[in-house]
DNA sequence: TCGTAACCGAGACGGTACGTCTGGTCTTTTT
DNA sequence: AAAAAGACCAGACGTACCGTCTCGGTTACGA
């Protein structure tokens, strides 16, 4: 398995807080933060979306908003994260073709759903120019999806349909990688077609053991 | 026929001069605003570069810049271009493996270059937050570069190592797809095991008549 | 004649326009400033007023307001000195002890206005936080005053109502010293009695030849 | 008799303890308070000092100083004030002229200290902002001095040296007035010289009987 | 050849958001 | 119940860029 650190704990691009000592961050303004947040998302989207919005939207102060996330994208990340990965199905279907079927068509559906897409681009986009948010988003966006199919790939292999050889960081690539490419670039539709011609190359390629 | 701005006419993203009357725009003034803005590109990146500080630069007033380009990505765009598909190859060795490899293995030298790499994806950033720019973006990057790739799959149509009913558009997602997703999210290298491992999949999966 | 520098030309606390390149700064944005400002001023006063609201009301920039004045305390004095600089008389009565009654009467009917008074004291309280305020306070404000009415002391030298030596300092120091000094603290009245009664004392010093 | 608390009642700006009950107010965490305003009025002056500044530097809570003092202002006038009332000489020579002499002497000498002098002045500005604190500063600061420099006055005219008439008010206007004035204006130097002629200008007022 | 339209560099324009700071209050745990 | 700690809401600070406009001045076309 390649990077898994499995999310838990190391909690990257989020604030801590300090010593026991003090009054402690309250929930309520945190909920009414990530609340303003996703509605504002939906609104406008990331590249729109502003912190001063989003402390005004949740009747919060703006250090309230900096104590706890330090940019946008990191906020943008959390309000999205949950949301997007309890969606995100993890079929175990007995096949691996109707396994990988069942993943793509679950991620089709999500970011096809305008506010989702547009978050997920604006996120993607926000990761290019923020270092730091790039750490967060492989450790708590990119590792946790890729650990759960990877245990899906890994069940192929104990089901004897894979070699335990099997390259599985190339065969997720080759799965989200045109999924992606498509959704980012706009050159050619995500439709049911596509779900269906990719997942049949990626068995023709396993079937003949280039995986 | 590659990009010999085969849409004379479409132009996305690029200002025209208007009548012929009055001072027509110095070329001077467009080249020292390319060289300026290569020039931020490579030191800040997409990102960080203002185009006060390209106007700057390149001692010129602000209004020369939006005179000939509507946004800073139409700006890196044209900047980023040229010089990047000039140094995309398209092989033609005779045989379609070796076609796929040489054509991976030069975007994986390109973008490995930091600038470059750093240009395109703060570019790919840009176009998720700017509608016009993507407009641009697929009919000046996407398009072109597709459709040199699509010739070098119909030779092997011609050749007789692909069916003529071979899915194109699917074939370089699943090219392509899998290095921007890597370059994207950084989760894997972009190394040589990775261009031969790729190729060889869908090597596979084409020899099985499955794209 | 002390400090006079006749004000004309110094120009302490203002920014200046640069080299006569570029656009001009406009006449009517900075009108419309200090009407926003004279109005701010009379309505909560200068520490209650921010360069924030300046900028509102006057539909103005905050860049546009922070182009000219450095700071709010110089901008209040821009907009208070004219104003109050032509309601203070400069008589000439052809008698010192009128000339004095004229320009105490004059002073305090000016700040027992609530507005004047309050912009007076206000402007004072930031001159001791702010040096480069008080440098513009000395030679904008202080200086013109105390060469007009060291004019005023001289027509009486000349008259030979005063000895050549009067030390024009200490006379004027005793004349709006103690005005000020009830402006400020409060502790006694500015009535018509404290003028009357002040300003026969200073003449019984004058005419002892004390001053 | 200085400022022994000489107005049991009035304790203008200065909060009470309530009831006897619960933890008293604890005088380390006071004294610790003062002294720390102390240091940061001599380090930065009193616009510059914040009351978290003093409450870090004192390490104590921000609400055990505002449990004690309503405003900056009024914790300043407390760290300044037995400092420097007790400073203020009440000389009792014998002559009027002496007398005013040796009061002024020690305001100047007092003043022309950069902390002492700086504090003053930012208390003064302060005054003109905050209602509450001027009323402090009347009752605790100028009414004090005010008293033991009329007693001295009266003690003038019990010797005879003055008319049982006399302006006190005035008279102290007359010495102080032109010393505070150029203490916030700075347009003249707070010297001897002036300090003599100044004296020298009030007593040729007092033996003419004009105050 | 002359007028004029559109260019040129410079920089001010009205806006907006940034991230920080302070004010005064409130909520913890600890003493 | 007061203590220290520090989070709370609120909102001003001064800065940076945005994309447009205005200035004085310069080309180069077309009448």
């Amino acid at each position: 398995m390649v990077h898994d650190e499995s999310a838990a704990g190391t909690s990257v691009g989020r604030r801590e807080q300090g010593s026991g000592r003090g009054r402690p961050l309250s929930e309520g303004t945190e909920r009414a933060i990530l609340e303003a947040t996703t509605e504002l998302l939906a609104e406008r989207g990331l590249a729109a979306m502003t912190i001063e919005e989003v402390a005004a939207r949740a009747r919060v102060g703006k250090a309230s908003v900096y104590r706890r996330w330090p940019s946008k994208g990191t906020l943008a990340l959390d309000a999205f994260l949950s949301d997007f990965l309890e969606r995100q199905p993890v079929p175990d279907t007995g096949s691996l073709r109707d396994d990988l079927l069942g993943m793509l068509r679950g991620w089709v559906r999500a970011v096809r759903q305008p506010t989702t897409g547009r978050t997920l681009r604006g996120l993607i986009a926000e990761v290019q120019r923020d270092p730091e948010l790039a750490d967060a988003w492989r450790e708590r966006f990119v590792a946790p999806l890729r650990a759960r199919h990877g245990a899906l790939v890994q069940r192929a292999v104990e089901r004897g349909e894979l070699a335990p050889e099997v390259n599985t960081g190339l065969l997720l690539d080759l799965l989200y990688g045109p999924a992606y490419h498509r959704l980012l670039h706009g050159h050619l539709p995500l439709n049911d077609a596509f779900i269906e011609d990719l997942v049949a190359a990626i068995m023709a390629a396993v079937d003949a053991g280039a995986i």
